[in-house]
RNA sequence: GGGCGGUUAGCUCAGCUGGUAGAGCGCCUGCUUUACACGCAGGUGGCCGGGGGUUCGAGUCCCUCACCGCCCACCA
């Protein structure tokens, strides 16, 4: 065995023999229960963030128990084709060789990006494999794989024969450069210093005139009223009369509305429903027409002739000279507020009225609620179920239509009066007018409408295939917090309509990791980490563990520390390891667990065990990797290894016998966290060291930490050694100073340490003496507290006593 | 503005159903020759954010205030 633990070389060489040996493979025919885990599928062009390397380290460690329970794992990798993303990312290659989409068509931009994937895309999945995740990688899915196309258009086929698709004009966030609409999820949000200029609505009859302020002259041109707040007195009497736009001088209405801000500027508000949500909003309320002046690329549309092709600026500015000329102008000062921009491009997000295909969620979310409220799916930790439902109850009609290229292009044909036939190919004929002339619709859909289809198009949907009959429902999902609406509850209401199932039966939703100094991680803040950075540096073993012991709170700084003390672990781990495995010589006879450390070191591995299952069942990450710290560091190796040290020597079968067990268990319960390291040790241990031990559990079993009974066997124990002049601490369940007591009485307490000692307990009897003299404590407190307090002031005395204090 | 979470040792954080505080790192002291100095033994260090309440008893439950953060929505 080598002296000193080199993660990467150990690490590089059992991933590659893992894979070859197919031990992640999931069999469909394999009889053995199932442990399935939806795991998210990161963007093929991405690459692996902190996000994945956490989710990673969670999934895979749970993944790993479970196999070594012996079930039928299917934990199966898969790419998102993530439409905007990649589609922008080859956009930017390709303007880098001074070309455009446009310029090459939609045919041969969708060939480039097919292209552009087989060059570069998939770096994540080897990525993957430097984390240890355990994936049965044969199994890669795609969602833009044929099967996987198939089953979107079928999803969209259903959902229109179910009635729940219709078109409408919605106002959407639409990026000039893409020529798109973006997702609210895919705007940034950017301080910006603009001008606001106050301007002069003249009243329609007579005198008098309204002001409004506005940042965007130009979409004055658009205006159909002037909105006030229904209580604001200022305006009461305008209520009800008209205004003139300017420039374009037509009369609209003034009307009320709750949505106005009375504080802000003059506290009227010009309505363009056209160019801006809230808008929008007013203006589907109040009935008002929908014009639009601004066209898809950015620039003014021929609405308003004078303005026709021009830059918004440029249109601003004839609009304002307009009004100065006339006195209209009121004031125009600085401004600064936030802009929405595109994540991708940066451009300015232009609020359009959109043609757009929308998915009715009344009735499609019912079920998914009552699964939700019924915790038949539930979300951990519980705050995360409540917002689940929540935002579920709340669910706005789902936006499914993009107007990009790279996705999957709606099912939908038009004849040309414009009927749509829906369809999972290509249709002869109009399915209302019968016309062959058909024509597709260019959209494509939302990224998250082939997501939410994962956990069972992956296995082979809407064919009734041997793997989705087996490996579905699955159980579990674990995710980004901000993904809730887009995609957990989408994947519960899709799974539930589709096969008539919930898709897994726990999410997990873990921490947001954070950069050192409390910020969100960024690239623009600068204050991202590369996962491979630790893993280079640390290992993916330490790096696994670090990331688990922060994941336990809704929000994480991320610290080198933790995964340090992952990297101590592993060294340590290794380090007992070559003590044992150096002392171990030939073939060893089958043996009893003889002395008192070797009974106590195996009860502490069995009573891990349980505590692992128990932890890792709550999905609390933080207590399973504080047990196995605590397991190895103080339990196996500063007690366990330093006292059977001198048996090992001596070459003492039953300590040889013992210790190898016990490592291979201590292996075992670390495996799933850490499992290069371990598997490069059990790897040089004896064939089967666990069966060298006859039987564990001697007859006169000892069992510190479970049996009340065993403690007071080990309280005899120790007042044997007081009586020898030994001093022991016996805490209500300190194993570890009785065993420490047992087995090592040359660390006999010195004068000055019985002192403390006595003065300790001195205190101790003294807080339980006032605890039973306080009448009202006897008489409230549950009678097992008190009986307690009783046991603990009898047994502080008579340690008291023991050590003539 | 809405939702959620945090505030415990110098730093990063644990503290499960209430019984007067823990870990790792850091710091201090002492230990280097048969696993490990990437180590061992021990130690220093905390009015558990402020205020109020419930209780015999509150870091733990309730109210309130103050900061900090995350997510979502955002004022033309």
């Amino acid at each position: 065995m080598e002296t000193r633990y080199d993660p990467g070389a150990v690490e590089a060489r059992w991933q590659e023999a893992w894979e070859a040996e197919g031990l992640y493979a999931a069999h469909a025919d394999d009889p053995r229960e199932t442990y399935v885990v939806a795991f998210p599928p990161p963007n093929v062009t991405g690459e692996l963030h902190l996000g994945h390397a956490l989710q990673l380290a969670l999934a895979d460690t749970l993944v790993r128990w479970r196999r070594m329970q012996d079930y039928n794992v299917l934990f199966q990798p898969g790419y998102d084709h993530a439409g905007i993303s990649t589609q922008s990312v080859v956009e930017k290659a390709l303007e880098r060789d001074g070309l455009s989409r446009h310029e090459l068509g939609r045919a041969a931009f969708e060939e480039r990006v097919w292209e552009w994937l087989r060059l570069y895309g998939g770096t994540i999945m080897t990525q993957f494999r430097r984390m240890g995740a355990s994936m049965d990688y044969r199994r890669e899915r795609f969602t833009m794989d044929d099967a996987y196309v198939r089953a979107v258009l079928q999803f969209f086929v259903h959902l229109w024969n179910k009635g729940y698709l219709y078109r409408d004009n919605r106002i959407v966030n639409w990026c000039p450069y893409h020529e798109s609409a973006l997702s609210d999820l895919e705007l940034d949000h950017v301080d910006t210093d603009d001008e606001l200029f106050s301007i002069r609505y003249p009243l329609a009859d007579g005198d008098g005139h309204i002001t409004i302020a506005t940042v965007r002259p130009a979409t004055i041109l658009a205006d159909v009223a002037v909105a006030v707040h229904p209580d604001d007195d200022r305006y009461r009497d305008l209520v009800g009369r008209e205004a003139v736009v300017p420039f374009v001088e037509r009369r609209v209405p003034i009307i009320a509305d709750e949505r106005v801000e009375p504080e802000f500027g003059t506290g009227a508000l010009k309505v363009t429903p056209g160019h801006d949500p809230v808008d929008f909003e007013i203006g589907r309320a109040h009935g008002l027409p929908e014009p639009m002046v601004v066209r898809g690329d950015g620039r003014m549309n021929d609405v308003v002739p004078e303005v026709a092709g021009r830059t918004q600026e440029e249109a601003g500015d004839l609009v304002l000279a307009w009004c100065e000329e006339r006195g209209l102008l009121e004031k125009r000062e600085p401004y600064r507020h936030t802009v929405a921009v595109c994540e991708r491009c940066a451009s300015r997000i232009e609020p359009l009225i959109s043609l757009q295909w929308w998915c009715r969620m009344d009735e499609l979310k019912e079920p998914a609620l009552a699964v939700l409220r019924s915790s038949d799916v539930r979300y951990h930790p519980p705050s995360q179920h409540r917002f689940a439902i929540g935002s579920l109850e709340n669910a706005p009609d789902w936006n499914i239509s993009r107007q990009i290229w790279w996705g999957h292009q709606l099912p939908v044909w038009y004849c040309p009066d414009g009927h749509p036939t829906v369809a999972p190919w290509e249709p002869d004929a109009c399915a209302e007018c019968g016309s062959g002339e058909l024509e597709r619709d260019p959209d494509v859909l939302d990224t998250w409408f082939s997501s939410a289809l994962w956990p069972f198009a992956t296995l082979g949907w809407p064919d009734d295939t041997p793997d989705l009959r087996r490996y579905y429902p699955g159980d579990f999902n674990i995710t980004a917090r901000e993904i809730i609406r887009l995609w957990e509850n989408r994947m519960i209401f899709s799974g539930l309509e589709l096969v008539g199932d919930i898709p897994f039966r726990d999410v997990i939703i873990h921490s947001t990791v954070l950069a050192v100094d409390g910020r969100r991680m960024s690239k623009s803040l600068g204050t991202g980490i590369d996962p491979l950075e630790p893993i280079d540096e640390y290992g993916a073993d330490a790096t696994r563990y670090g990331l688990q012991k922060i994941s336990s709170t809704q929000d994480v700084r991320f610290s080198y520390g933790a995964i340090e003390e992952g990297r101590k672990l592993a060294i340590k781990l290794w380090n007992v390891a070559r003590l044992i495995l150096q002392n171990t010589e030939g073939v060893l006879p089958a043996l009893e667990p003889r002395d008192l450390e070797e009974r106590w070191i195996l009860a502490r591995l069995d009573d891990a065990r349980a505590e692992l299952e128990d932890a890792w069942g709550r999905f609390d990450f933080s207590e399973s990797t504080a047990t196995l710290y605590h397991l190895t560091f103080d339990d196996f190796c500063d007690w366990y290894a330093e006292a059977i040290k001198p048996r090992l020597y001596d070459r003492d079968g039953a300590a040889i016998a013992t210790a190898l067990a016990a490592l291979e268990e201590l292996l075992a319960l670390l495996h799933p966290v850490m499992p290069h390291v371990t598997e490069e040790i059990w790897s040089q241990l004896p064939d089967r060291a666990s069966r060298l031990i006859v039987s564990p559990w001697p007859e006169e079993d000892v069992r510190f930490s479970a049996d009340a009974g065993a403690l007071d066997r080990v309280q005899e124990a120790a007042q044997i050694f007081r009586r020898s002049g030994v001093q022991v601490e016996l805490g209500s369940d300190d194993e570890r100073r009785i065993f420490a007591a047992v087995v090592r009485p040359e660390r006999a307490q010195s004068d000055g340490d019985r002192g403390a000692e006595i003065e300790r307990l001195r205190k101790e009897v003294a807080r339980a003496e006032g605890m039973l003299a306080n009448e009202r404590f006897v008489a409230n407190a549950p009678t097992d507290v008190v009986a307690a307090e009783r046991e603990k002031l009898e047994r502080y005395r008579s340690e008291l006593a023991a050590l003539g204090g």
